[in-house]
RNA sequence: GGGCAUAUAGCUCAGUUGGUUAGAGCGCCACGUUGACAUCGUGGAGGUCGUUGGUUCGAGUCCAAUUGUGCCCACCA
C-alpha cells in the first residue's frame, strides 16, 4: 500500500457509483422472512410515479435508510419495501398534457381504454425515474419487492376492500355537495382542498321585493352565483325582517321570483342580516335548501363556465367573466349599494390551482366513524407512537371529527369502482366480478381516489389479501417516516385500514419529518425556482455529504432552512474521514490486534481517554436513534470524530507512530487506532453509507467480498471491562485538562506573536502532586503538541522575571520570554481573569452562606459547589501570585 | 375563532428531568503550508437567552400575561 493510492481529497462520485451496484448484486438489501432473526420493516411512502426526486424525498428517504441500515447492522432482518403511487389526477393530467403537445389531441380524443393504455405506456417509459434517483441517494430498499399501487395484486386488494366496506354498509352512494375541481373536472375530498387567504370584494346588492314595498340588501363575494339563488334567508328571531318572511323577491337579472325564508343560518349580526341562498353552489346553502325543500339550481358546467340555467346572456361565460358582467349589469340597474375590499379564504384545488367549486353530484362515500374508533384508541394507548408526540393532537382532532370520505373521481386513471347499474331497473350491483349477464349492466364510470389504494399500502405491498410469509413476518411494520402534511390523507387512514382489514396496527412508530425551506424560509417550489435538484447536489458534493448535511441541519421537529452551501458540512466531514484514513494508511498495513486481550498497562492515558469517549459516543448514537433523534446522533459523531479523534487523538498518536523503534508499542497504537476508526466507520455507516464502505476496505478492515453494511453495529463495552482498562470519567476529565494546558500554551504563543515555527521554552506548575506525576509521564507528547524546545514540569516553579502565563485547572503554564514581554498587557489579561474569578467566588460564597440554599438544595449540588469554590479559590491565589510577580 | 409550534451570538441551530457566570457550525478577525487534511490547522472577538410578571435557595430551562413569526383546523353569506 502506498499513499498515492489515496488522493488528498475525497472524490465521492466514483466511489458511490461503484458500491451501489455491488450491494445490490450481492443481495445486501434483501429481506428474508425465513431468516429466524427479529424482523424490522419499513414501507416507503410511495412517491408519485410522475415524481422526480426533491429535497423532501431526500430527507425522508435518508431518514428511512438510516433506520433500516442501523437495524440491519444491529442484527435485525431488515426490509424496506419500496414502490410508487399511481397518483390518479396528477398522472392523468401529465399524460393528457403530453398527448396534447406531441399528438395534438387530449384524452377525450382517444377514449377511455386507449387513454389508459397510453398512461401505462407512459409509466413504463418515465415512471421509474424517481426509483432510479433514489438509488443515487444510497437507499437500501429491497428492490425486488418494488410495487406500484396499480399492480394487479394491489388492484385486487382495493376491490376487495371496496366490496367489504360496501357490504358492511360503510360505503354508500349519494347525491351530495362535494368539492369540484373545474380543471380536472372531478370531485375531490375535503383534504384535497387548500385554503388560501386571498383578496376579493364584498358586493352589496339590492334585491327588490315583488310587492314593490322596497328591497332587501344582501352581500356576497360571488355575484355569479346569484343566478342560482333559490331564496333569501333572514334569521327568524330578527325583528327587522319579521314581516317580510314569506314575501317574494324579484331576483334581478332573471325572471324568477324567490321566497324570503326564515332560517337560523342567517346571522343577524353579520352584514345586513339577509343572506342569499344558492343551494347548488354553497355548502351551507345546500343544507338550508334541504331544510326548506328549495330548488337546487345548478348554473354552471363541469368546467365552471355558466350553463343554460344561468340565462341566455351568460351561457358559456367563465365564472369570473360572469362575475364581472353581473356586477356591471347590477351597477347599470342601480342595484349596487357598495363594493368593499374583502380578505377571505378561498378553497383551491391542489392540482389545478384554481378555486374549487362546490357542486352537487352523485358520488361514493365512506362513512369513517366506526373505522376511526380503534385507530383513535391505538394512538391513545400508545400502541402506536408519534414522534414528535405533539402530532397526536392534530390526529385526534381530525379523527374525532371525522367526516365521510368522498372516494369517487371522475377520471380514468385509477382503480375503477366495482359497481354496475342495471340498464332497466337501475339496481346497483357491487362485487369483485362483473355480473354474469353483463350485457344488461353498465359499470360505474368513476375511479377511486388514489388514497383509497395508498391506505392499504403496508399490507397490500406484502401481498394481501393472499396470506404470504412476508405478512406473517414483516407485518406490522416497525417505523413509518413521513411528512406531517399527509397525516390525514395517509397516516390516519392507514391506521384505520390496518385495524379494519388486518386486525392489527400497520406500524408501531411514526416519525414526522421537518419541512424543507430555502434560506429565507420560503417553501421549496418549482415555480419559485428555489428548489435545488438533488442529483446536481449529489454530483457536486456527494450523496453522503447531502445525507449527512441535511440531517445535521435538521432541527428537531421544526422546519429546515436549506441551501446547497450547507452541503459543505457533509463534504468536508467526509473529506476529514478520508484524510484521517489516509494518514493511517501512511503508517503501514493493518496489524493483528485484539481488543479483548488488551490490559490497562498496555494503554496510554490518551488511549484510555479516547476509548472512553468512543464508548460514550457508541452509547449515545444508539440511544439517539432509538428515540429518532437523528440530529443528535449526527452532531455527536461529528464532534467526536473531528474535535476529539482527529484534533487530539491523531495528534498525540503521532509521537508513537513516527517512532519506528518500539515496534510492539507502535503496533498496539496502530491496532487501537484501527479499532477506533472501524468503530467510527460503522457508527457512521447508516448516515454516510458510501464513504464508510470505501474506507473500511481501503484500510483493510474488511475482506473484499464483505460489506460494512452487514457488519455488526458497535455496542458499548461493559462497565467491568471499562474499569479493567482503567477508563473512568475521572480519567477522561484529567486528559481533557491536559489538553486545556496545551491550548493555553498555544494561546500564550499567539498572544505574544511568537512565530509558530519558533520552538520555545515552557514551564508548567501543576496544581498537585498527582497531576504532576500524570503530566510528567506525558512530557514528550506535551512537548510535541506545544512545539516546545523544552518543557519543565515543576510544582515549585517560580518565574525569575516577567513571564506570560495562563492558569488552568491542571496547573499554570508559563512562557518566560526575557525582554519580550509586554508587562502591561500581561497584567491586564491577569486582572481580567482575577476579576472574573472574584465575582464568581463572591457569588458562590453568597450562595453557600445562604441558609435556605444549604438546607434545600440537594447535597450533591452543595458538594459540587464547595469543591468548585475551593478549586477556583486556589486558581485565584495563583493568578494573584502571578500579578504580584509581574509587578515586582 | 380554535389548536400546535417557535422566539438563545451577524446567520442557522443545540441546550436532556431547573443546579458551575450559556454551547456548536457557518461567517468574522489574527497567524500559519509543522511528515492526513487550506474541503485544513492554531488562537481570538461576539449572546444574559423576545417582553413583563411570578414560582423557587436557584430559571434559557417551570407558570401566567404580552408581542412577533410559522403552520394546521374551522368559519365568515
Amino acid at each position: 500500500m502506498s499513499t498515492n493510492e489515496m488522493p488528498k481529497a475525497y472524490e465521492p462520485n466514483d466511489v458511490e457509483n461503484k458500491w451501489y451496484p455491488l450491494w445490490e448484486d450481492r443481495g445486501c438489501f434483501k429481506g428474508n422472512p425465513d431468516s429466524g432473526k427479529k424482523p424490522y420493516s419499513i414501507v416507503i411512502p410511495p412517491p408519485n410515479v410522475t415524481g422526480i426526486l426533491t429535497m423532501g424525498h431526500v430527507l425522508n428517504n435518508t431518514l428511512q435508510d438510516i433506520l433500516i441500515r442501523w437495524r440491519r447492522m444491529q442484527g435485525y432482518e431488515a426490509c424496506w419495501f419500496p414502490g410508487t403511487d399511481h397518483a390518479g389526477i396528477a398522472t392523468e393530467t401529465r399524460v393528457d398534457k403530453q398527448l396534447r403537445e406531441n399528438e395534438g389531441h387530449g384524452r377525450d380524443h382517444y377514449g377511455r381504454e386507449e387513454f389508459v393504455r397510453r398512461v401505462w405506456e407512459w409509466r413504463e417509459q418515465y415512471g421509474h425515474t424517481i426509483i432510479k434517483q433514489l438509488r443515487k441517494l444510497g437507499t437500501s430498499c429491497d428492490w425486488e419487492r418494488e410495487r406500484f399501487t396499480m399492480d394487479e395484486g394491489l388492484n385486487k386488494a382495493v376491490m376487495l376492500v371496496f366490496v367489504k366496506l360496501y357490504e358492511k354498509g360503510y360505503i354508500y352512494r349519494g347525491r351530495r355537495m362535494i368539492n369540484w375541481c373545474p380543471v380536472s373536472k372531478t370531485a375531490l375530498s375535503d383534504e384535497e382542498v387548500i385554503y388560501k387567504e386571498v383578496h376579493g370584494y364584498f358586493y352589496h346588492f339590492k334585491y327588490p321585493l315583488s310587492d314593490g314595498s322596497g328591497h332587501l340588501v344582501i352581500a356576497t363575494t360571488r355575484p355569479e352565483t346569484m343566478l342560482g339563488d333559490s331564496a333569501v334567508a333572514v334569521n327568524p328571531a330578527d325583528e327587522r325582517y319579521k314581516d317580510i318572511i314569506g314575501k317574494t323577491i324579484d331576483l334581478p337579472l332573471t325572471s324568477r321570483k324567490i321566497p324570503v325564508i326564515a332560517d337560523e343560518h342567517a346571522d343577524p349580526l353579520f352584514g345586513t342580516g339577509c343572506v342569499k341562498i344558492t343551494p347548488a353552489h354553497d355548502p351551507n346553502d345546500f343544507e338550508v335548501g334541504l331544510r326548506h325543500k328549495l330548488q337546487v339550481l345548478n348554473v354552471m358546467n363541469a368546467d365552471a363556465t355558466m350553463n343554460e340555467a344561468a340565462g341566455e346572456e351568460f351561457v358559456g361565460l367563465d365564472r369570473f367573466e360572469c362575475r364581472e358582467k353581473i356586477v356591471k349589469l347590477m351597477q347599470d340597474a342601480k342595484l349596487v349599494v357598495k363594493i368593499e375590499d374583502h380578505m377571505h379564504s378561498v378553497g383551491y384545488s391542489e392540482r389545478g390551482d384554481v378555486p374549487i367549486e362546490p357542486r352537487v353530484s352523485e358520488q361514493w362515500f365512506v362513512d369513517m366513524k366506526e373505522l376511526a374508533k380503534p385507530a383513535i384508541s391505538a394512538v391513545k394507548s400508545g400502541e402506536i407512537k408519534f414522534y414528535p408526540d405533539r402530532w397526536t393532537k392534530t390526529y385526534f382532532h381530525w379523527m374525532e371529527n371525522i367526516k365521510d370520505w368522498c372516494i369517487s373521481r371522475q377520471i380514468w386513471w385509477g382503480h375503477r369502482i366495482p359497481a354496475w347499474y342495471h340498464k332497466k331497473t337501475g339496481k346497483i350491483f357491487v362485487g369483485l366480478e362483473a355480473p354474469k349477464d353483463i350485457e344488461n349492466w353498465v359499470q360505474d364510470e368513476d375511479v377511486l381516489d388514489t388514497w383509497f389504494s395508498s391506505w392499504l399500502w403496508p399490507f397490500s405491498i406484502m401481498g394481501w389479501p393472499e396470506e404470504t410469509k412476508e405478512q406473517k413476518f414483516f407485518y406490522p411494520t416497525s417505523d413509518l417516516v413521513t411528512g406531517p402534511d399527509i397525516i390525514f390523507f395517509w397516516v390516519a387512514r392507514m391506521i384505520m385500514a390496518g385495524y379494519e382489514f388486518k386486525g392489527a396496527l400497520p406500524f408501531r412508530n411514526v416519525y414526522f419529518t421537518s419541512i424543507i425551506r430555502d434560506e429565507t424560509g420560503r417553501k421549496l417550489s418549482k415555480s419559485l425556482g428555489n428548489s435545488p435538484d438533488p442529483l446536481d447536489v449529489i454530483k457536486t458534493y456527494g450523496a453522503d455529504a447531502l445525507r449527512f448535511s441535511i440531517i445535521y441541519i435538521a432541527p428537531l421537529g421544526m422546519d429546515i432552512r436549506y441551501s446547497n452551501e450547507k452541503c459543505e458540512i457533509g463534504r468536508n466531514f467526509a473529506n476529514k474521514l478520508w484524510n484521517a484514513s489516509r494518514f493511517r494508511r501512511m503508517q503501514g498495513d493493518i496489524v493483528p490486534f485484539d481488543i479483548s486481550s488488551l490490559k490497562a498497562t498496555d494503554l496510554s492515558q490518551d488511549d484510555k481517554w479516547m476509548l472512553g469517549r468512543l464508548n460514550q459516543v457508541v452509547m449515545s448514537v444508539n440511544d439517539s436513534l432509538e428515540n429518532f433523534r437523528f440530529h443528535d446522533a449526527v452532531h455527536g459523531l461529528y464532534e467526536f470524530v473531528w474535535g476529539e479523534f482527529c484534533d487530539w487523538y491523531i495528534e498525540v498518536s503521532k509521537e508513537n507512530f513516527f517512532n519506528k523503534e518500539n515496534t510492539e508499542k507502535r503496533n498496539r497504537g496502530l491496532g487501537l487506532f484501527d479499532h477506533a476508526m472501524f468503530t467510527i466507520l460503522k457508527l457512521l455507516h447508516p448516515f454516510m453509507p458510501f464513504v464508510t464502505e470505501e474506507l473500511a476496505h481501503q484500510l483493510g478492515y474488511l475482506a473484499d467480498d464483505a460489506n460494512i453494511m452487514l457488519a455488526e453495529f458497535p455496542k458499548p463495552l461493559e462497565s467491568a471491562k471499562l474499569a479493567e482498562l482503567g477508563i473512568s470519567d475521572e480519567l477522561i476529565k484529567r486528559v481533557v485538562a491536559k489538553f486545556a494546558i496545551i491550548s493555553a500554551g498555544r494561546n500564550l504563543r499567539v498572544s505574544c506573536n511568537i512565530a509558530p515555527s519558533l520552538k520555545i521554552k515552557y514551564f508548567i506548575k501543576p496544581v498537585d502532586a498527582g497531576t504532576e506525576k500524570f503530566l510528567q509521564e506525558q512530557k514528550s507528547s506535551l512537548e510535541m503538541l506545544l512545539r516546545a524546545e523544552s518543557l519543565v514540569i515543576d510544582a515549585n516553579f517560580a518565574a525569575s522575571g516577567p513571564a506570560p502565563s495562563i492558569v488552568t485547572d491542571a496547573g499554570t503554564i508559563f512562557m518566560p520570554l526575557e525582554g519580550l514581554v509586554d508587562v502591561a498587557a500581561e497584567l491586564a489579561k491577569l486582572e481580567k481573569q482575577k476579576k472574573e474569578l472574584d465575582s464568581w467566588i463572591a457569588g458562590t460564597k453568597a450562595k453557600l452562606s445562604n441558609e435556605r440554599f444549604v438546607s434545600k438544595a440537594p447535597p450533591k449540588v452543595i458538594e459540587d459547589s464547595k469543591k468548585l469554590l475551593a478549586e477556583n479559590e486556589d486558581k485565584l491565589c495563583r493568578v494573584e501570585d502571578m500579578i504580584a510577580a509581574l509587578r515586582r
